[in-house]
DNA sequence: TCAAATACTTGACTCAGTCCAGAATTCATG
DNA sequence: CATGAATTCTGGACTGAGTCAAGTATTTGA
């Protein structure tokens, strides 16, 4: 059950720990999880992980393109295993709830500027910012805080 | 030539001071300044200015519409004066080098996601990711840290 | 000119993340 | 299976960006 995420982990030529095994099957049940909450599920599951193993893991497994990286405004990073299609993100100004959103492009860069300055562009990374229908319905009534958002996928 | 300023502040229910004046000011003339560089340009302009001031000033210009702030993944939020045309951002993974990028589509949102999860969207910021010029040659050296950048507009 | 509303100052505090040095694991080799 | 070099993990101190809170100062409308 585990066997391909081992596999995953050898074939990047990354060692295998039950550290990153752990992180890999919290991550799986958690589509945009923050590394806090990685380091709760992982801790409920093997009972014991330093902060820093959860930050270097992530940090290699992004390295090596197994995990991504998002850091939306006003919200800790956040980390998913849906990689190599370059998907978007939709995410709510209230609650911090965030959905993927199919890339109409499909490849990477989906989009293209027309001056790029010189750089050597790799990524275009879009978001779609809003309200959710819940946030909808309070914003109405008070101005919900813009202020960090933790919790909530 | 500050008339302007103290105008556009007035006209959007703010009140008239130094500091929000001062802090205009030097967004003028650094496009994608962090709260920190605003702190030191202001106060070696008007002597001495606090942080705290300089963060509500921010907020509220930020939410009247008056300055846009953009938080990319690994720096400090950068706030700018260029508001109303929804264009993007190129920025440099290496150094954190921000250019402006015009939007193709020129209204807000510009792009629309198929599926909007309910959601009532307001923007669709775009992020251009890749390697300034200078960049790009110190990486097929010696890779780049991709730790929080600093500076640099 | 004066009071209410708004803004500013100072300083403590939080949160996300990094740094460091030492201890423990992993795994290629013999 | 040993073994040891490379890699990873632990725990704790630390940093940077930003927030909170309470008191003081400034702005502005009446």
């Amino acid at each position: 059950m585990s066997g391909d995420l081992e596999q995953l982990l050898r074939t990047n030529g990354l060692q295998v720990t039950a550290q990153r095994l752990a992180i890999l099957r919290a991550m799986g049940s958690r589509p945009h999880a923050t590394a806090d909450e990685l380091i709760e599920d992982v801790r409920s599951v093997i009972g014991t992980i330093s902060k820093q193993a959860v930050y270097d893991a992530l940090g290699i497994l992004a390295e090596k393109g197994i995990v991504r990286r998002i850091q939306p405004a006003g919200s800790p990073a956040r980390y998913e295993t849906r990689v190599g299609d370059n998907h978007h993100h939709l995410v709510c100004r209230g609650c911090g709830k965030t959905h993927d959103i199919d890339c109409a492009m499909g490849e990477t860069p989906c989009l293209i500027p027309e001056d790029d300055h010189g750089f050597e562009i790799d990524e275009a990374e879009v978001i779609y910012w809003g309200y959710c229908p819940a946030c909808q319905k309070s914003v109405s009534q008070k101005t919900v805080s813009q202020k960090t958002v933790k919790k909530a996928d």
